[in-house]
DNA sequence: GTCTATAACTGGATAGAC
DNA sequence: GTCTATCCAGTTATAGAC
């Protein structure tokens, strides 16, 4: 609570803003400064360097936003014991991002999804690895629940598919609108949200493995 | 054939592999020109600077990726006429990614793919626009074969769901791998890639609208 | 058409006073 | 902890010789 703390903050809180609107690259280290009406030479003394910074600016979104993962998984697990239904694992993993996407639109952060949906799709140098590590404990839980959920699916195909559905995910941070206008789900209730991306997701997920192209369906 | 019109093309070869490598932004005009053998001036002269040089790469890509869509849309027209099943459709439209995805691959441009994806979904300002006009012909062919090969989806919840599957494209770009790795889709075979793709999307996209968020089934 | 040279900037980083 | 002053590598763009 000493008022040396705030310097920091204040960084962080102006990097947060210009790295969404500009991006991680477009973004230099002497504007944040600026706008943050802090000294260039802060930056280096409270984080180290810009690329320190930026990994702190994600770190303090992703980290809740993966905990909250975590919590509605093991609600899930607790409820539906043992065996968690497809649906219900789906919900418990999405509706986080959906969450954090609603509170960044409702606070005017929209371009910080853009900024979140670069992070997901397009680490960069800079912040490369560390996604992953944030994610990890994350599929270390998803993945026995989807097994069982839907076992005739073989592990391989559902670790394809859920990189498809990882996309979806990005593509809802990259594509997510200011309050006024309607979102890529065309609604602002999380609950319709989760119902339209659950109802187009799990059917493909869920769907038998392919056969051979040559019984394709397209003939 | 003049001699002369090497340049351009040189300066344009270049730019394709460093934009593919460093990304738009991390990108030097200097490092353009160190590239192709070319001086620094000789660009602006031929294009015009280097935000005209970007689009002229896309476009190199783009304009031949959305020609081939319109042709085998043309072709699922001609062999199903009139009604152009769901599965046909999705195909003729992801074919073309698919094989513009692979041909990257086998020349070793894997960073070109992670350029497109980045292109597609966070166009930034110096591509945004032309990103849309590219595409604007291909949706005017696509939707109504959609609507009449899936009329019981709404055109609304039908808009909603192409976007998430140009999520997905944007995210098979993105995630494209070295020959050697084994890609997003598991298989280099393109018809292999095309059941998988269209067995995963096509269920969702052929689903019922959800009713409402309190019969949605997790319960 | 092509090149050299240079103008006019901006970037991150840091030494050292306070 | 915070600031000034400065370093230096890098950028786009252009004027003008050839």
């Amino acid at each position: 609570m000493t008022e040396s703390d705030e310097t920091p903050n204040r960084i962080i809180a102006a990097a947060e803003r210009l790295f969404a609107e500009g991006g991680e690259d477009a973004t230099s280290l002497r504007a944040i400064t600026r706008a943050a009406a802090v000294n260039v030479a802060a930056v280096h003394y409270h984080f180290g360097g810009r690329d320190e910074l930026l990994r702190a600016v994600l770190d303090r979104k992703l980290a809740p936003l993966n905990a909250r993962r975590l919590d509605l998984l093991a609600d899930a697990i607790a409820v539906h014991d043992p065996a968690v239904p497809l649906d219900a694992v789906l919900r418990a993993f999405l509706r986080p991002d959906l969450e954090l996407i609603a509170e960044l639109r409702g606070s005017g952060q929209v371009a910080f999804c853009r900024f979140m949906g670069r992070a997901y799709s397009q680490p960069g140098p800079a912040v490369a690895g560390f996604m992953q590590r944030q994610f990890e404990p994350v599929a270390a839980r998803l993945y026995p629940l989807l097994r069982r959920a839907i076992p005739a699916v073989p592990a391989a195909e559902l670790l394809v598919r859920m990189r498809l559905v990882v996309a979806v995910i990005t593509g809802l941070f990259a594509g997510a609108t200011p309050p006024g206008e309607p979102g890529p789900l065309d609604t602002d209730d999380i609950d319709e949200q989760l119902d339209r991306l659950v109802a187009f997701l799990a059917p493909g997920l869920a769907a038998p493995a392919s056969l051979s192209h040559t019984i394709g369906g397209s003939g």
